[in-house]
Order: C-alpha cells, then sequence, then structure tokens
DNA sequence: TTGTATGCGTTATCAT
DNA sequence: ATGATAACGCATACAA
C-alpha cells in the first residue's frame, strides 16, 4: 500500500542501502546513482515512515509534554515555549494532560515510552516520588515546578518570592486587610503561594486572618466564586490576591457583578501574568511569570541531555518572577477606617 | 539498555509471544504462566516500547493536530476539544504550528508520516491544492476551515453567515457606520468575513466605504493598531466589526487609550467567543464558534475514518455560529446625526 | 496452551 | 561506491 524503501530502491536499481544513504544524504554515492534514487523519490512520491525510522536510530525527535491540564492561557503558553525550542531543533511535540492525576499520570508516561525522547513534566501535586523509581531509566525528562524533592532537573519558579512581591506591593499602598484566593489542594505552586502571602503578611505585623484565605482550584469560576464571598465578608477587605491570573480574572467579573468597583473599592492582584492580563479593564497588575520562556528553557535542557547523556545531572534552575503593576491596585483609602468615611 | 520483551520472556520462563499474549490480553494463556509473566513484567519493570508495537500493529494511536500558529485562546481551544476526543479513544496528540506557511506545512506533512494514524489539520491559507496530491494516500486527514475546494473532509465555519450575525447586530441597532478589522490578506476564513461584513451592510442598503475596512492580521497588536486609525476617522464610525475575537481585545484596549468608549463611544463585536471573552470589560459581543467543539468533532470523525477507512469519502460538515450578545454594544444614538447633539 | 519464525520500514555494519 | 543483511522491539500466523 504504503510506498517503501524497497520500492523506490526497485525503481531506482539500486539496493536499499543506497536510497537511505542519498535520501539522508550519508555516505559517498556517485552524482549519477543519486539523481536516479531522487528521480525515484520524487516518481514514487516516497516519503520515510518516521516510526520505522526511530526505531532503528533509537530517536524519535518527538518530546512529550505532560501537563496537568490542557486548558487555558497558561498551559497554551507553555506548550508554545516548547514548541518554540523543540521546532528548530527538529523535533515536534506531543502534549498530554494528567489532570492532576498521579495515577493517569503514570499511564500516560508509560504509554509514552518508546514515542517521544524526552519528557518536559508539570506535575505540581503529590507522587513525585513514585516518580523517580518508575521514570528515570526510562526517559529524560525535565520537571516543571517539581515539588523540588526530586531527582530530575527541574524549572521552578519562585513562587513564594511572586507571592510576597504581590502581597508587598499591596502593603506598600496601605492595605493592611488582604483577602487570598488559593489555589487547589496539594497543589505544589498553590502551597508556595499561599506561603508566600502568609510571610509577607507576618513580615510586615499584620495578623493572619484565616476567614480571608478562600479556597480556590485556579479556574476562572473558583475566582468567581470566591468574590461572592468576599463581598459579603465585615469587614470587607480592600485588596485580594488571587494565587493564579485566571481566578483573579473570575474574581474581577465576580466583583463586579456585585456592585464593587476595581481598584476603587478593592484591589487585586494575580499571578502569571497571562497574555490576556493586560487586556482587561482594568489591566491586571500580577506577577509576571515568563510563561513560554519557562517552556522553551525546559526544551533546550532537555534537549542539551538528550544530546549529552551526562548532562542529566542537574542543579535546578530557578525563574525569578517579577510584578507587573497596572490599574487593578491602587492606594488604600487610609482616612476610611479611621474617619469612617 | 532498556528493558524488552525478551528481557521478560527469559525470566518468567516463557517465550516473547507468551508474554506479549498477557501484556495485551490476547489469546489464551494459563493463570498460571500469567502470573509468572506478570511477576517478571513487575520486576523487571517492563513497559512495551511503543514506536516498535505501532511498527508491526501499523497503528501509533497517535493523532496529529497542524494548526497555523500555536498561540492564543483559540488554538489552545482546538487542542482541547481534540484532546478531549482523542484521549478517551487512546489517542495521544501531536500538535504542530505551520506559521501558515504551505511550504512548512507541507514539511510537517512529511515528517508526520509514519508518527501519526491521521490529522486534524489547519489550512486557512492558499496551497491546498498541493495537499490533495501530496497527502491523501498518505495520511486520514480532516480539514478544519479548508477553503473547501478539497476532496478531504472537512469541517468548515460558516463565516458568512456568522459575520451577518454580527453585523445585522449592528444594523439593528441603528449603526450604519460599521467599520470591519480585516484578517489577513489570504486567508480564508478572514475572506469570508470580510464577504459577511459586505453582504450584510449590501442587504440593508448601506454603501461600502472602502475606508472603513481597515488592515489586520488577527493578532491583539494589529487590533489595538486599527483602534488607533479608527480613532481619527472622520466621520468617526459608530461600531466596529473585528474578524476575531483577539482583534477586537486589541481593539478595546486601543480605543480607551484613545479615551473612546465602549459601547457608549463605539459598540463592538468580535468573532469566535473566545473563552476570555465574557471576562473583558465590558463583556464582549461576539460570533460565538464553539471552538473546542469543532477540535472534538473533526477527531470523532478522524476516529471514525480510521476506524473504519471506507468512510473517507465525505461531505463537510458545516458549524453554524450564532451571536452571543453582552455588553459591548449598544443601540446607536439616533439623534446625533440630525441635531448634531 | 505455548513456541517458532516472519515481517513491519529503516538504518547500520560489513563485505565487495 | 554499492550491496547483502542483521538488528531495532514487537505482534502474529502458523506449528506443535
Amino acid at each position: 500500500m504504503t510506498v517503501t524503501i524497497r520500492d523506490v530502491a526497485r525503481a531506482a536499481g539500486v539496493s536499499v542501502a543506497t536510497v537511505s544513504r542519498v535520501v539522508n544524504a550519508t555516505g559517498q554515492v556517485t552524482e549519477a546513482t543519486a539523481l536516479r534514487v531522487r528521480e525515484a523519490v520524487r516518481r514514487l512520491d516516497y516519503v520515510p515512515h518516521g516510526g520505522a525510522r526511530s526505531l532503528t536510530t533509537r530517536r524519535t525527535h518527538v518530546i512529550g509534554v505532560v501537563l496537568p491540564e490542557m486548558y487555558g492561557d497558561f498551559f497554551s503558553e507553555i506548550i508554545r515555549g516548547v514548541d518554540r525550542a523543540a521546532r528548530p531543533a527538529g523535533y515536534h511535540v506531543l502534549v498530554s494532560g494528567s489532570h492532576s492525576d498521579p495515577a493517569e499520570t503514570m499511564a500516560v508516561l508509560q504509554a509514552l515510552h518508546g514515542r517521544v525522547d524526552g519528557l518536559v513534566l508539570m506535575m505540581p501535586g503529590p507522587g513525585l516520588g513514585r516518580l523517580d523509581r518508575s521514570l528515570p531509566r526510562r526517559t529524560p525528562a525535565v520537571l516543571l515546578n517539581g515539588a523540588g524533592a526530586t531527582a530530575h532537573p527541574s524549572l521552578r519558579v519562585d513562587n513564594r518570592r511572586g507571592a510576597r512581591l504581590a502581597v508587598d506591593h499591596l502593603l506598600d499602598l496601605g492595605h493592611r486587610r488582604i483577602a487570598h484566593v488559593r489555589g487547589p489542594e496539594g497543589n505544589a505552586d498553590a502551597a508556595e503561594r499561599l506561603l508566600g502571602y502568609r510571610e509577607a503578611l507576618a513580615g510586615r505585623g499584620v495578623a493572619a486572618d484565616p476567614r480571608l484565605e478562600l479556597p480556590g482550584d485556579f479556574r476562572e469560576d473558583s475566582g468567581y466564586a470566591a468574590a461572592e464571598r468576599l463581598a459579603e465578608l465585615v469587614p470587607r477587605p480592600t485588596a485580594v490576591f488571587a494565587a493564579n491570573d485566571a481566578m483573579a480574572i473570575g474574581c474581577l467579573a465576580g466583583l463586579r457583578a456585585r456592585g464593587l468597583e476595581v481598584p476603587e473599592d478593592l484591589s487585586l492582584v494575580g499571578f502569571d501574568d497571562v497574555p490576556n492580563a493586560r487586556y482587561l479593564a482594568p489591566a491586571l497588575t500580577t506577577v509576571r511569570v515568563p510563561i513560554a520562556e519557562v517552556g522553551s528553557r525546559a526544551t533546550e535542557r532537555l534537549l542539551r541531555m538528550l544530546a549529552n547523556p551526562t548532562e542529566a545531572g542537574g542543579e535546578d534552575e530557578v525563574v525569578v518572577p517579577t510584578l507587573s503593576i497596572r490599574e487593578s491596585t491602587l492606594a488604600a483609602r487610609v482616612a476610611v477606617s479611621r474617619a469612617s468615611h
């Protein structure tokens, strides 16, 4: 059915070895025979079978990207970053979502064995321990935001630092009653951001108030829901730090639905700086993570590991976020608490 | 190095055929030997090599998705839709961007030969002709928004209808001076939307004005730039129809930067209904395309073709968009033209 | 029920 | 410079 290297060899009157040589430009071939081969290739419309090729070369030229979800700006930016680094190097990208489920992640990793040369893996939940035993001999991998306690090279965002940046900014503006919309339970990134939030408050002597730590799951809807709860707190917080932009966006919509203006009534800070953050009204103040760059750097690291297997051992690279101050934060109205307006 | 089926066979004291049988649950195997095999699998931590397997089965269980870009909400939604349909069926997803370049697209398609079982392909530019000659015998494929003139099954969005929906809405609101921010030159979707825009105007006897057709390239920046030109037109349009949401978002920001309020000063309509459209301020009125569903349906179609090769011939499915009316459109101030306010 | 042997489409080794 | 042929890791038809 499909035309193979044999067909070409027969048509050109040469051996398969010769065809392989001219197709891959490896080894010496007379220009005359090379011409005949190329002609046959063209006539038969021959295209090498990637799968078969990679069986012998032991290189698939595919790298796998396993992410918790395949939804939203954040992950699409990661994928874009991976692609940007992979394609120029001749690699394709196989994407897969794990739904943050350790078991599903393991299943995916197994299914990917023999289909990819390496992995860029984001696994913010638990189950990283099992990973070390199951993955390493199998396939080179670079972790994104691993919990840290793993033998794999990883690229991590300094979430605590980022969160402190956000909350310090709010504190600097005079806010004291600052709420936090948390990420999902058991998510390492979320845990670190929560920690940073608490640290920043403690650093200024602001007492922690558990009621200000609202649950969330990194999705817009949960931000919206948090806004509803926020609106009813008394006294109402004057600022909110959402653990990611998606929730901040939902929060913004929820506050607006409640008749609350950002930043006049409440200041709002997000985390990630997704592409849309700057296009919101008000433009969102947020902790900037160069998301696509995280994907690219992880991929470049992986590519290096593939090219040079001894490079496997590795210090973690850490990405330091910055703060993008835009329009969603404003100085607290200091008079309000004393004079009650 | 890597542990193969042979190692397992040896360790369990059986033949490779038997190992294959128990691993794939095919054929009859005594429970006793099955147990021995499973034990060996576990002990050696054996995982089948996907690439090798697919060489014999002639099934990679991977479907390729080739899109013009890998940037933005739209494509990430497509990918999500594809994944949603593919994964439950046991398929993985290989993504690739073509930069809307026919030559690059062809290169990608060749590289994917033997790596994927089928393709979901979006190729809005020219070069579809070459596709028919180069792709079909190679790999089953479903086109997204192909220019229509192709032998492949395809799933197309009724762009003209969608555009008419948008512009009719504006006309119904009393707007007459309606600008359009176009998509990229040579892009089929963009061309159809422009056509729909013109048709809708003509349908109400509104004379076309070339100066109201502003250039764009589907990206936010070009929407922003268009807003700047818009602001300087005299008389200023009272409404804008952007050929996609990304440009509408950019347009919104650009108008705001110019001190123009949406919808008070100008009404704005987008196209696509990306997830973020509803979270803008004002929430964007836009032509709703069930983007993820387009990806899913295309994938399901492809999966059917793979399961039943005779199904290859196909009528085009067409997705009919609807209008999501939100906050960015408002009735034209009728008095303004007569009484000059 | 289990094993042997062949083939999947290529590349790579070793001759010639 | 070119050709035979053995892997690559697995599934499967055929034997036993």
